[in-house]
DNA sequence: CTGTTAGCGCCTTCAG
DNA sequence: CTGAAGGCGCTAACAG
């Protein structure tokens, strides 16, 4: 439709340099094993002065390679997808190539879209934040020997590199801490539990241990899931029942910023009436009040070894070691999960 | 390096079909105005059974099209940018273009090497928060007619369609609303603003203005612009003058962030110590304690109506109207600029 | 209604 | 040390 008029080719490069169109790929290609000096400089020069840049799209097509690899995260709106993006775009970016950002906004078909889309495109991998909708697809995939890496999620049936957080031990170390800190009425509260969404099954299961492990009778109630449009009603309920909580073990940013919503228009002190610990570590958490225990991922060192296991995919290299490898997250204690009949009241 | 093997390409499809190429490129294509319908089932039999999907790449070459695009901010740390990147990616999308997002770090140097690999890659045009240093690879560009538009800045010597906020109206409504609540000392605090950056220079611009209506002598010492690494020694600094301010007008989410912790830290309280109001409206703004006066950007529109232009420009449609085209910022009044010496203490 | 032909811009043997 | 030739996968006239 559009196309640059005046787009200067390595023809033109050529003729004008007084050399042949091969001369002048091989000196792109850093190939000058036996160019002349002289033919060198040429080149050089006529490719400053036509402001030349060769077109990536021709070079791609003969080489078979794009640098470029896409990403696929399941909803960006979580903080999660977002710091991952970066420290993903940041690696590859160092490494001379691009990345391209897809948001499956938590829907299969949209996800399976853009699979489609990125491998007509010809990238050269993906990393995925993945819903088991689509094993079949990343199995055919897999198969081929397209490189993929899972990302905070795992599918059983796709035995594909996967990063993870250790979900389970993160929410034992949440729990644990809160029943250290007294709280005996600990309610886990999260989106909905879909099978195959790794994090949100192991966190609940780590919920479950760390109560066992404290002879703290698990009670079915205490657990809740629920779609953001349903999470005030569900807090509701959930506060309704007849040993409410007295404590909230957030499942990730937006369900805490629900909880805390819910909190301030009933007026219930965090800390005093409800103790609070979410994971995913959100800005605000230091200078809320009461400043906000949290667990933080390790998002930065996750992004960072997806995209360095698909980079060594790409590159063909043999994978070592597991397929599954685990991050720990890192409590950060605040106010927000005080001991509970902390005599001072000075909750900062 | 890599390249699925067994490759099926559009030569797979004619044979197993008993067709020539061109017939299944002009079926791809919807060109089928004369095609059997004989042919037609068969072909689209085939290309399922083979599991064909065209590649892109050797599309892009011959249409010289992409059906990509670049966006290029300055900073992706900011909610500004995020929030106008999915307003834009989202556009695009509906659209069947996708979108390659890469963020300049605010450093020149880094911006130009992304318009480069940008155009490198043929994507069919560019949306950028741009910075001036790179205002005469714009210009090369503009006059080649190659598609760009700016949003959030523009480049006085650069000619381009620019999507800005009416920042100096935001910053008077923000300022007016202080004053009408009874602070004095307003100060103003936004990162450097170094030339081109034409938001924080037309936000000192408003502030001036906003204060002068009101014959408010404007105040040197109130006007703070600082890297965030220096903020807080320039936060100290500034309420260590004479008649420190009694309101901050915080020029961004960052910056806001840096004030609230400075008030944490220093046990100020918000509303009552000092009013606080805020341009970006961030998550938490409703529920933090008290709640946070903001301007809110109206940035899914912006987003999408750089989108829309960059997509008319991409067709080659006439631009009518005006190059700049500007936004309002909606005030949302909240707690923390509560009318100052208000007798109720329920600041909620 | 379908096939032939000729590239898109670049890379890569293989001669010279 | 350099050039000619062929082809990556697809599109687009133009013939049949």
């Amino acid at each position: 439709m559009i196309g640059l008029k005046n787009k200067v080719t390595i023809h033109h490069v050529a003729q004008k340099a007084g050399v042949s169109k091969s001369t002048v790929s091989q000196f792109l290609n850093g190939r000058y094993d036996y160019m002349g000096e002289e033919t060198k400089k040429r080149i050089a020069q006529v490719i400053k002065e036509l402001n030349y840049q060769p077109n990536e799209i021709a070079r791609s097509l003969k080489r078979k390679t794009t640098s470029t690899i896409g990403v696929i995260v399941a909803n960006i709106l979580h903080s999660f997808s977002t710091q991952v993006i970066r420290s993903i775009e940041n690696f590859f970016h160092e490494h001379g190539i691009s990345t391209i950002i897809c948001n499956a906004d938590d829907k299969p078909e949209k996800e399976l879209h853009y699979i489609q889309t990125l491998l007509s495109k010809q990238v050269d991998g993906l990393i995925v934040i993945p819903m088991v909708e689509n094993a079949k697809r990343y199995n055919q995939l897999i198969k081929k020997k397209y490189p993929i890496v899972f990302l905070d999620r795992m599918i059983e049936q796709v035995p594909t590199e996967s990063i993870l957080l250790d979900n389970e031990r993160a929410a034992e170390l949440a729990i644990n801490h809160l029943i250290e800190s007294g709280y005996r009425n600990i309610s886990i509260l999260s989106p909905p539990v879909k099978a195959g969404i790794t994090p949100r099954i192991e966190r609940v299961n780590g919920y479950k241990k760390a109560l066992e492990a404290h002879t703290i009778p698990v009670r079915q109630e205490l657990i809740r899931h629920a779609d953001f449009a349903k999470m005030q009603e569900t807090l509701e309920q959930l506060f309704s029942i007849e040993t409410p909580p007295d404590a909230i073990f957030a499942g990730n940013d937006l369900t805490l910023i629900e909880i805390l919503t819910y909190l301030k228009r009933n007026n219930l002190k965090i800390g005093k009436d409800v103790g609070i610990v979410t994971i995913d570590e959100v800005d605000y958490a230091p200078f809320f009040k009461p400043s906000l225990t949290t667990l933080k991922q390790p998002t930065f060192d996750m992004g960072r070894k997806a995209a360095e296991i698909l980079l060594a995919k790409i590159r063909n290299e043999p994978m070592k070691g597991e397929k599954i490898i685990r991050y720990q997250a890192e409590l950060i204690v605040r106010s927000s999960s005080t001991p509970k009949n902390y005599k001072s009241n000075t909750i900062v």
